[in-house]
DNA sequence: CGTTGTGAAAGGGTTCACAGCT
DNA sequence: AGCTGTGAACCCTTTCACAACG
């Protein structure tokens, strides 16, 4: 019974941004490992990335000690940590699905690869695409979505489709099997619980700059 | 005294979130509209977009009082009034720099005229594409930007050009009188208190996406 | 001595609950 | 009767401050 309470108190613990975050220390950690730093403190880190020492700390603090009290945090142990616990050890496995400007634009992008992402297809319905290389990359047909998916074992899906199609192409790759998916499409998507879903609307990032340009 | 205190107190009052939230209310009453409905209550209009009713009405009330007791929201209305306090009534003027694969992207992209977004200019500082018509616009040279901007009027940068050069086109929108930068760029963008500045880290997004997506 | 790791306090955002209108 | 608008309560995140430790 105490345990049942335990559980449900546990619930939420790690704030959404603490994870954000750490992918910001991981880029800044990489960094400063190229440029032969093998030290640093919560506080420089928290300078060059503008924030508060604290957080740093606090952040890490979620996730096990991996600090020396007096010195610091070694860079290579740190970004290695860090990598794990993004789950990105190994590498993710990943397809776009809708290769219009934005999905190809995506397919390209060397920010992704960079980080141990690993596209293993895209997808499109157009059949002028259908068969075709993109940035590198065959182009399958949106019917394909649930074989390819289950065959590669992808697990990520980013989303680049029209509004329409969103909620219809989202459930072939749920049936297949995919863990999460990265969506542009300006919709919430009806998913199992189980399905992490994060969306990015960029008209409403440009509505924001808008509201805070004033006037 | 009383005042300094006063001042104090306010200095932050609308969260964030709500702002994004304004977005995608807007964009939800701009179908409601074309589907007929005149009139919505903060609960349906919650439902719909799966949050709380409180939330939207909280939301709005920092803005004013718009609804109707007993009866809703006019939709005409509140749309209105939201595109209003995003400052989006009489348009935005926005370039782009940076026309690689995402800017070019963006610059085909229907979402942002939809809103009232008008871009006016275009960057780039590859010879290549300097002068060419990308996406049915004209591509002015890096150069230019300080010129090009004030002359226009512009208020918005998009930036996505690679991160070595984000400082620096930062530098010449800014000092050409821009209001607020959306960057794509993974740096954090040195600019006057005044400037606004959002980002969007699309490898971020994909490294949260791989930490919930979980083992 | 300097920096981590962490309870406790502070700060902010969300939800509740109900008074106030229509 | 029904729904808005809002102060207060609640809950989550950030910051503080300091004990613990190399």
């Amino acid at each position: 019974m105490l345990l049942l309470v335990k559980y449900i108190t546990m619930k939420k613990q790690i704030p959404e941004n603490t994870i954000n975050r750490l992918s910001a220390y991981y880029r800044m950690l990489i960094y400063l490992a190229q440029r032969g730093t093998q030290v640093i403190s919560s506080k420089s880190l928290a300078n060059i990335l503008g924030m508060k020492d604290s957080q740093v700390r606090k952040d890490l603090s979620y996730f096990g000690r991996f600090g020396v009290r007096g010195e610091g945090y070694k860079v290579a142990l740190l970004s290695q940590k860090i990598l794990h616990i993004l789950g990105l050890e190994k590498g993710r496995r990943v397809c776009i699905i809708g290769m219009g400007n934005l999905g190809s634009a995506l397919a390209a992008y060397k920010g992704f690869s960079d980080f141990g992402f690993d596209i293993r297809a895209v997808f499109d319905s157009n059949p002028v695409k259908i068969g075709k290389n993109i940035r590198g990359y065959h182009c399958y047909p949106a019917a394909e979505i649930k074989n390819v998916v289950k065959k590669e074992r992808i697990e990520l899906a980013i989303l680049t489709v029209p509004l329409e199609q969103a909620q219809a192409v989202a459930n072939l790759a749920v049936e297949a099997g995919i863990k999460a998916i990265l969506n542009f499409a300006p919709v919430r998507l009806n998913v199992p619980r189980n399905i992490r879903v994060d969306n990015v609307d960029l008209a409403m990032e440009l509505k924001k700059l808008s509201y805070f340009a004033g006037k």
